[in-house]
DNA sequence: TCAAAAGTGTTACTATTACACCCATGA
DNA sequence: TCATGGGTGTAATAGTAACACTTTTGA
């Protein structure tokens, strides 16, 4: 902060990245968007752009957001800043610097491009590779940060409509993390987290076609999981 | 990323910011520079400074480390970044994003004060009110990332001389949560940690004065906590 | 011999795990 | 009546919390 002189700084571009991530049919998808232009005119890209004079990072991850996808006005969208990426070589032509944020949206909407996009879809995960800049590597921390964000807060939730079964809940445990759940315990913990989920009363759903329709629940008004929701240990996790 | 025209967007000033914790006395300190130039001439403020065009934010921070406080090459200064800010009035002069970063150092040097700084020190936790700019939020965020960092990582050894015992690795969590732990307990959850310590053979050190000689521990190899180590909950956690 | 700090033991309780089993529904 | 998904029960184990207590040192 010191020695400022305007003539002294090089002049920086400031973008946004969104890794906004959903589940359909229990598995896990993120929102991308066909490039129209160069560099990397065709590859698949998280959606982003420019930062404006008079935006703050998460305003212009919500603008950007709607102008390229039409994902406007989401219900209950809550956007969580993931990091910024400042490697000089990121962007081919010039330097730019990008604040990544992750969103989680519930029943999603199909997108439609919008300004400087050709075209816009939700892709599952795991046949996302290849994506322009360093967008891979992004999206890959979205998921890590998610998946631990799911041990000690309430987040899962947000990817839930309004009203859901502890089925639903669960795939979104199972999808993010990419481990399989007992259901029982799975159950007991959640209903015994005071605040986490709140019963709908006498609703219930038919989430298979088949078997015993489920009770509903809401989300609840507690944030953090006291104590936490710990994922299967993978075996040699540290060193 | 898309629409780019070199000439649509107005320039940005990406700084970094550094908030650097150490451990005095058993006391949580910040490192600290007083300002020499507005705006905020005379008030403490994080170190930190502008990017230049060929640096991440990363490599600009250590730079910045080494010339505002002299704090050069220490060993094993794990940086990680905290988190963007981004608001466009954050900063009176001009736009200015700024990346900001936490570290941790054990038994610290005192600094002095280099280019554009007119002091450096370090400051006790609880006094450092009243920053410039918004460094008063970034200081609270990095206690906040630490402490959740404390409960489910290896991060307290970083605090730590290469050598230390269990009681000074305690001060660690109760100095960043504000909360005193059961010392027992305390001991006997890290050591059934397998990684977070290693015992020195035969060594041992005497810490106030007075007592029993306290055997000595190396960090270990592990970096995740499993179980955690939970600080105490808090009353109304959730809400 | 006392205070201080390290270290051990013990017990009650809470939480997790891994199951077996029952219930309600549509095909 | 069977497959399917929801929901309950339970016993073994693991982990936590709150203590009392012993050990080793300097004053």
């Amino acid at each position: 902060m010191q020695g400022y002189d305007k003539h002294t700084y090089e002049p920086f571009a400031v973008t946004v990245d969104l890794a906004v991530l959903t589940l359909r049919a229990g598995a896990l998808h993120v929102l991308l968007v066909e490039r129209g232009q160069e560099p990397y005119a065709g590859h698949w890209a998280l959606p982003g752009g420019f930062v404006q004079p008079d935006e703050s990072a998460e305003t212009a991850a919500r603008r950007e957001l709607a102008e390229e996808t039409g994902l406007a006005d989401v219900t209950g969208l809550r956007l969580e800043q993931l990091r910024t990426y400042s490697e000089p070589d990121r962007d081919p032509r010039m330097r730019v610097v990008s604040v990544a944020f992750t969103a989680l949206l519930p029943d999603p909407p199909e997108p439609h491009a919008g300004t400087d996009a050709a075209e816009a879809r939700w892709q599952p995960y795991d046949s996302a590779a290849g994506l322009a800049f360093d967008h891979d590597r992004i999206l890959a921390d979205a998921r890590d940060r998610i998946g631990a964000r799911l041990e000690y807060t309430c987040l899962a939730t947000a990817f839930c409509p309004a009203e859901f079964t502890l089925g639903e809940l669960q795939q979104v445990y199972e999808a993010v993390w990419g481990a399989s759940l007992d259901r029982p315990n799975f159950r007991r913990k959640v209903l015994a987290t005071p605040g986490f989920v709140e019963p709908v009363p006498g609703a219930a759903r038919l989430t298979g076609g088949r078997g015993k329709p489920a009770a509903l629940y809401r989300a609840g008004t507690a944030v953090a999981l006291h104590p936490p929701l710990l994922r299967p240990p993978r075996e040699g996790h540290y060193a």
